[in-house]
RNA sequence: GUGGGCGUAGCUCAGUUGGUUAGAGCGCCAGGUUGUGGUCCUGGAGGUCGCGGGUUCGAUCCCCGUCGCUCACCCCA
C-alpha cells in the first residue's frame, strides 16, 4: 500500500462476503438449486444488464423502483442499459427472446442493484434466489411455485414467518377495481397523508401499500379488490387458496397486499419473517405476471414467480437463533509439511489431490514447528511430514493430528504408498 | 431523497476533562537448544486515533466540512 493513495473500498451498501459467512451463503444457494431440481426447475443465467425499457416496461415506469432505484447508464455506444434490480423481468425477456416449450420452469441466482439508502436487511446490491414458471396459467403451479419457496425455508430451518396472499385480478377486472377506488379517493382526497393528497391519482394500488394511518383509514372504508374479482380470477384464487391448504401451507388473505412491481395479475404473495423486527421484514415475494410477456413484446403468456433474498434468509435465520445448517462440507483431510528444498510437498499434494483427498500445506520454507502449527490451525486430519530424513529414506511420515502422543501413532512410509496409507487411515473414521 | 447515532491496531474495544514514545484481549510472527501442533511462558510486528480544513503554543480528543458505517422514514429482497 502506497501512502500516496486511499484504499479503495465497496462501494456504499455493498457487502464482500468472506468465510465463514460465505459457507452460509454457498449451503443456502446449494439447497436452494437441490430443491429447484426436486421441483424441476432448470437453472437459467441471465444478463446483470437489460436494455432499460426491460424493466420500464415490466415492472412499470412508475413504480418506485423504475422510477429512482435503477442503476442507468450508457454505455460506449450510447445504449441505454440498467443494472438489474430484480429477477423476473430478464427472465420473461429472455423467454421471449428464445421460445422455449412451455411450460418453462427456470431457477436463477442473482445479484440485484437498487440505489436505495442502505439499512438494516437493505442494500444497494443484495442477492436473489428465485424460480419462474411460462406458459401456464394453472392454479396448481401457483401452489407449487408457493409450497417451494416456503418448503425451502423451512429446509433453512425457518419457522417464524408468514405467508401473506392476495389476488391482483386480471387487466378488466382489475381496471374496473381501479375506478371504484379511484372514485373513493378522489372523494376522500383531502384526508389522505401528505404524500398521496396530491399523488393518488398516479396509481391509486399504491395508496393501499400506504402504511400512513391517514391512507390507511381512507382506504379501510374504500373497496377491496379481493371483493371485486371478476369470476374467473375468483375461481382461480380459491383454487391456489385451496391447493395451498390441501397440503397443509397456511396462507393468510391480506387484502392491502400490492406489491412494488406493476407486472402483477391475479395471484401475489410474500413471506414476512416475524423475527426481523424493522420495517424489512420480506423475505421473498412473487405472484402472476400474466401479462408480462405481451408488455415485452412477447406472445401473451401467462407466468408466476418468486424470489428470495439471501441477504434476507441470512438475518432471519440469525435472528431466529438457528444454527447455520446446510453447510457445504469443508473439512481439510490432510496437511502436509515439507522442510527440504525438493518441491517434496508439492509432488505429495498435487497426488493426493488428484485421488481425491482435501490437502494443504505450508508455503514460504518455515520451521517444523511453525509447519505444525499451521497443520494444527488447518483442521486436518493427518499431516504428512517431510524432514532431511524422510527425503533421504524415501519415505514419508505420516501424523494423526488428533492423538496427543505422535510416538505411539506415528508412522513411517514408503514414499509410493503414501495415497494408499492416507486413504486407509481416512476411512476408518 | 430526509433525519438520528457512530468512525482508535486484522477483530472486539479501552483511553486522553487537548499536552512528551496511544493501550488491552484475541489474532498474527518468532523463540523456549539439537526436526513435530494443540496448553503455558517470553519477545515482536502492526495504528498518519476515517479524510480535509479550522480554533489553539499544542488536537486522536473542540468546531466545520467530507467520506464511510449504522439505524429509521420511504420502498422493497
Amino acid at each position: 500500500m502506497s501512502d500516496a493513495v486511499t484504499p479503495f473500498q465497496a462501494p456504499i451498501g455493498t457487502h464482500d462476503v468472506l468465510a465463514p459467512r460465505s459457507a452460509e451463503w454457498e449451503g443456502v444457494v446449494a439447497t436452494f438449486a437441490q430443491f429447484a431440481y426436486r421441483y424441476d426447475f432448470e437453472l437459467v443465467i441471465t444478463p446483470m444488464f437489460e436494455d432499460v425499457g426491460v424493466f420500464n416496461r415490466g415492472i412499470g415506469e412508475e413504480s418506485d423502483v423504475a422510477k429512482k432505484e435503477m442503476y442507468v447508464f450508457a454505455d460506449r455506444g450510447e445504449r441505454v442499459y440498467a443494472l438489474r434490480p430484480e429477477g423476473t423481468a430478464p427472465v420473461v425477456r429472455a423467454f421471449i427472446q428464445h421460445n422455449p416449450t412451455t411450460p418453462w420452469k427456470a431457477w436463477y441466482v442473482t445479484p440485484a442493484f437498487r440505489y436505495e439508502r442502505p439499512q438494516a436487511g437493505r442494500y444497494r446490491q443484495h442477492h436473489q434466489l428465485g424460480v419462474e414458471v411460462l406458459g401456464t396459467d394453472d392454479p396448481a403451479v401457483d401452489v407449487e411455485v408457493i409450497a417451494l419457496a416456503e418448503r425451502f425455508y423451512r429446509a433453512l430451518g425457518l419457522t417464524r414467518f408468514r405467508l401473506l396472499i392476495n389476488s391482483m385480478g386480471h387487466d378488466i377486472c382489475r381496471a374496473a377495481y381501479v375506478e371504484l377506488l379511484r372514485a373513493h379517493l378522489e372523494k376522500n382526497a383531502e384526508r389522505l397523508c401528505d404524500e398521496h393528497r396530491t399523488t393518488w391519482s398516479v396509481n391509486p394500488l399504491r395508496v393501499l401499500d400506504c402504511k400512513d394511518p391517514a391512507c390507511v383509514a381512507v382506504t379501510a372504508e374504500g373497496p377491496m379488490l379481493i371483493d371485486h374479482l371478476c369470476d374467473d380470477c375468483r375461481d382461480h384464487f380459491e383454487r391456489v387458496v385451496k391447493g395451498l391448504s390441501s397440503i397443509d401451507i397456511e396462507s393468510q388473505l391480506d387484502p392491502r397486499l400490492v406489491r412494488g412491481f406493476d407486472y402483477y395479475t391475479r395471484t401475489t404473495f410474500e413471506f414476512v419473517a416475524d423475527a426481523l423486527g424493522g420495517a424489512q421484514n420480506a423475505i421473498g415475494g412473487g405472484g402472476r405476471y400474466d401479462k408480462l410477456a405481451e408488455q415485452l413484446g412477447g406472445k401473451p403468456t401467462s407466468g408466476i414467480g418468486f424470489g428470495s433474498g439471501i441477504e434476507r434468509l441470512l438475518l432471519t435465520r440469525e435472528a431466529e437463533g438457528v444454527e447455520p445448517r446446510n453447510l457445504v462440507e469443508r473439512s481439510l483431510e490432510v496437511f502436509v509439511i515439507d522442510t527440504t528444498t525438493h518441491d517434496v510437498a508439492t509432488v505429495l499434494v498435487d497426488e493426493l489431490r488428484a485421488a481425491g483427498i482435501a490437502t494443504a500445506r505450508a508455503y514460504d520454507n518455515r520451521s517444523m514447528k511453525s509447519q505444525m502449527k499451521v497443520a494444527d490451525k488447518s483442521g486436518a486430519r493427518l499431516a504428512l511430514l517431510v524432514g532431511p530424513q524422510e527425503f533421504a529414506a524415501g519415505e514419508v511420515t505420516i501424523r494423526d493430528l488428533r492423538s496427543d502422543d505422535f510416538e505411539q501413532t506415528q508412522r513411517r512410509v514408503a514414499r509410493g504408498d503414501v495415497a494408499f496409507a492416507v486413504a486407509e487411515l481416512l476411512t476408518k473414521s
